[in-house]
DNA sequence: TTTTATCGTGTTACAATATAACACATCGAT
DNA sequence: ATCGATGTGTTATATTGTAACACGATAAAA
């Protein structure tokens, strides 16, 4: 996990330099499109883009709106919706299910499996990593004979930042 | 974690005899709402046996066409979604967020966190004890800065099931 | 006993999220 | 030139979930 975090926490830290949050993701981007022999289009890196506009998992429907700004027309849903299915697939993003929204994948460059602690305040995810965990997970395996894919964990609660407004 | 499982794994065997799984949920559905003070009312007791039906996860609108059987009038989607908010507020089931849909709570007496095991081929999904991860947790608390208050879980995969099946 | 407050339900309409189906366009390989 | 594969446009529709307001039962208060 990189990169652009604060030094105290995993979390992006309020004032830090989001661009460079951009320009990496674009950058991973379309390095595993070339690996993948994968067309990152002119659709789909907008939406990538404009999903990586914050730290915050982002609906479908909004990006549509996104998409519409500055245009004369609006895409519709199929077009989103294709572009996101494409961006999951690569691993490009991820989709966080309590709030059926997306949010960019801060490590693409190997597949993993989707944790995150989200703000129940405001809405900030972080990825984290899913390595502390797997010890319980195998144990678990072994006590449900159960062969485990995916795993896919949504912690919510309150951000650093947040706590610190609540004080 | 009770009682009615398959001795190899935490998983139902599918042979057991359901109909003491669907029995005891609603004793100690009852027994809860005495606790509470609250009132499991003809709807809600209604629903909450028609999710106990499997131990897959069923959908808001299946539910209400379970409920349409052999009735004369279907009731209203307000009508499900408030015996569900209400399970849900109990503890009495938990949500599936990566399938839009409703389970029985294996132990209702005391609040806890989402953990299931859900089987992709058979949809059979299995409640498991947060007890293991809880270490993770801790650790992940501290280094993210999070208040983390909520968990949710969800393991994709197959259960011994059709694991067997499929060989 | 009437009054009133609370709670649960019925009903209508609608919002939000997601997909099916089919047409068309582009582009490289044969 | 033709073909096949892939990506997009377009229309319609499916699925999941809520808002808003009216009605009815129950039980405490007057
Ligand atoms: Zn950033
Ligand atoms: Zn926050
Ligand atoms: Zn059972
Ligand atoms: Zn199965």
């Amino acid at each position: 996990m990189p990169s652009n975090l604060d030094a105290q926490s995993i979390a992006p830290h309020p004032d830090h330099d989001h661009q460079a949050c951009i320009d990496s993701a674009l950058t991973a981007a379309r390095e595993l499109c070339r690996e993948k022999q994968q067309k990152l289009t002119k659709t789909r890196e907008k939406v990538l883009q404009l999903i990586w506009g914050s730290h915050r998992p982002i609906g479908a429907y909004s990006l549509m709106d996104a998409l519409a700004e500055g245009e004369q027309k609006r895409v519709a849903p199929p077009t989103v919706y294709r572009a996101l299915d494409f961006l999951l697939e690569l691993g490009l993003i991820h989709r966080i299910n309590s709030l059926n929204a997306y949010i960019g994948c801060q490590d693409p460059s190997h597949e993993h499996h989707c944790y995150f602690l989200i703000c129940t305040s405001c809405n900030l995810a972080v990825e984290t990593d899913p390595g502390p965990f797997q010890s319980a997970v195998g144990q678990l395996k072994q006590e449900s004979g159960f062969e485990i894919r995916q795993q896919n964990m949504e912690f919510n609660g309150l951000c650093p930042h947040c706590q610190e407004q609540s004080e």
